[in-house]
DNA sequence: ATCTATTCATTGCATATGCAATGAATACTC
DNA sequence: GAGTATTCATTGCATATGCAATGAATAGAT
């Protein structure tokens, strides 16, 4: 079965390329597009919660988070209750690329799963979400 | 259908970081033991073939080849016919480790798995080859 | 309430990463 | 077979990455 976990290696090193490529002309290589997208849809996460939620390491996402304050992506609040935390949101800037990031995501995805007929894509969803890591 | 991009990713994340802790004793982080093992299982392939195969950047794997080398784990060989080519074996010491890393990547696909049924993880497997990148 | 253990954000530092460019060898065209 | 286009390995350079450590804030225990 390790099959799975080389392919779904080689396949994430891809996307990641291509996404890269295709949004460095704004900014955001280094998978930064994903923390927009990941905001905008889920305002006010903490930064550690922002970075476990897409696994990655929490210093390197602390980064990139200050790299797209300074672009103007997002903004940093601190939570009213809870002194440590610093809460994420997207600014109008960052809300208004959204759907570029989101359509680029979902473009990809679509070319990714076209061998598959409907119902196999809705069975591979199924599957991947029931993965434990 | 973009859950999928995001699933697999985080899940690559999170296995390469506990592969990279595991094998970070014998000199064999940062996807290092990734190397090892293609070229125990498919001895030969010049460097770029070698990248391409696991989708890493080819300066990078290049760079990570020759600590390998300096290492002790794989070994270059000009080609007979083609003189641009370099191909990679893994030496003694390399082949002597990777039933170590086969079996992590086993434990590590068995724990992702655990939660489908035997037909679940072999339907898995089989969406999984026909996804298209 | 004090003491201890966690959980945050943040920084330092050594190293890894990847785009762009180079030169050498081979393939391709005419 | 000269000329052009690809395909390699390799290097330079700026930047990203991630482990380890710090200090501040909170949670938990006694």
């Amino acid at each position: 079965m390790f099959e799975i976990i080389r392919d779904i290696g080689a396949i994430t090193r891809q996307i990641q390329n291509v996404s890269n490529a295709e949004f460095r002309k704004l900014g955001l290589a280094n998978n930064a597009f994903i923390y927009v997208i990941r905001t905008y849809e889920q305002p006010g996460m903490f930064l550690g919660e922002l970075a476990d939620s897409v696994q990655i390491d929490r210093t390197t996402a602390f980064r990139t988070v200050q790299k797209l304050v300074q672009s103007g992506y997002l903004e940093l609040q601190h939570d009213a209750h809870d002194k440590r935390l610093r809460r994420v949101f997207v600014t109008p800037k960052g809300a208004a690329i959204y759907p570029e990031l989101h359509a680029f995501e979902q473009q990809c995805s679509d070319r990714l799963v076209s061998q598959l007929t409907g119902k196999q894509q809705a069975e591979l969803k199924l599957l991947l979400s029931k993965l434990v890591y």
